[in-house]
DNA sequence: GCATGTCAAGTTGTG
DNA sequence: CACAACTTGACATGC
């Protein structure tokens, strides 16, 4: 049993070079068939991606890293209003249910750490009802497989800002509270780079005992006055207070600090963008960048020096 | 084979 | 005002 002391590194999702590969389905492409034709080729692609999802940990738990970021469309299209399904509608479902606890256990047996990150189309601060009736049933679909795999986090933007920050915060706590257990327990919010900082989520953080991911890299896009190593301590003493481990990202703009187009990411983490307040700290990183796995384990190899 | 356009969904900032 | 960016890629189409 693996247990992770010190910096715990994340790979997001999916992988540059090792051969693990997780299909898709656009709705255009199924509403071409029938129904019956539908779920076969659905639960062919469900059943390859939780086969995928399976390599995927075996491949983190071999190289040591600590994390894994499951991607949004492991089951494509499940909540997609003309083509969506359950689970039970699948062909392999028993085969499918069975990936899905192995995974589960392997998670556990490894300590390996698995998280969501909903897409920007779910929005918990939107004014739209429409809006947030679709967000909360793809999250309460994250939230449903969460339980099955056993992940701990799900992740997600605040969203928009509609000219009044403080209304839509509001909106955002009050849609929360309504929100299932099992997301509700999961749900964490990131700071974004162009509407809300660390200064703006603390205090909702903390007043309702929310976790607050913290993406540095988006902090230097988006500066608030407080310095990385204040907004590090309160995001750690907010974790430890609901008795978890925190959670940061981090990546490397691509065309570096200078120009204005310092927001797409860099292949790899440049380690002088890694904060020195993170080293040796118990907490989980999420690498984004683009080379994936070979990132991780370069700044691995980079921070054990 | 390979290059190119398309994919459910929201919001913001840029050109 | 249209479009890219966001965590980005995979797939279908056409040459």
């Amino acid at each position: 049993m693996k247990d992770y002391k010190g910096l715990r590194l994340g790979l997001c999702c999916i992988f540059r070079k090792e051969p693990i590969k997780f299909r898709q389905i656009t709705a255009k492409a199924l509403l071409q068939s029938h129904r019956e034709e539908q779920l076969l080729l659905l639960s062919d692609i469900c059943l390859h991606n939780v086969k995928s999802l399976q390599k995927s940990l075996y491949f983190v738990a071999e190289n040591e890293i600590g994390a894994f970021r499951i991607l949004s469309p492991l089951f494509p299209r499940l909540t997609h209003p003309q083509v969506g399904y359950q689970l039970e509608d699948l062909p392999d479902m028993e085969i499918i249910r069975n990936g899905l606890e192995e995974i589960r256990s392997f998670r556990q047996d490894h300590d390996i750490r698995l998280s969501f990150h909903p897409d920007q189309f779910n929005v918990l601060s939107s004014y739209r009802d429409e809006v947030i009736r679709n967000t909360i049933r793809e999250l309460e679909y994250q939230g449903m497989l969460a339980e099955l795999v056993g992940a701990e986090v799900i992740n997600i933007h605040t969203g928009g800002v509609y000219g009044d920050k403080e209304s839509a915060l509001n909106r955002l706590q009050k849609n929360i509270e309504n929100l299932s257990d099992p997301v509700r327990s999961r749900l964490t919010l990131e700071n974004d780079d162009v509407s809300y900082s660390p200064k703006d989520l603390l205090p909702v953080c903390e007043s309702i005992g929310m976790p607050m991911v913290y993406d540095v890299h988006h902090h230097r896009c988006l500066p608030d006055g407080l310095s990385e190593s204040e907004v590090t301590e309160r995001v750690v003493s907010l974790w430890r207070s609901l008795g978890r481990e925190p959670y940061f990202h981090i990546s490397s703009p691509r065309n570096g600090w200078g120009g204005r187009a310092t927001r797409p990411h860099a292949d790899y983490i440049d380690p002088a963008d890694f904060p020195s307040c993170w080293t040796g700290m118990t907490a989980t990183v999420d690498v984004e960048a683009k080379a994936k796995e070979l990132a991780v384990i370069k700044i691995k190899e980079t921070l054990k020096s």
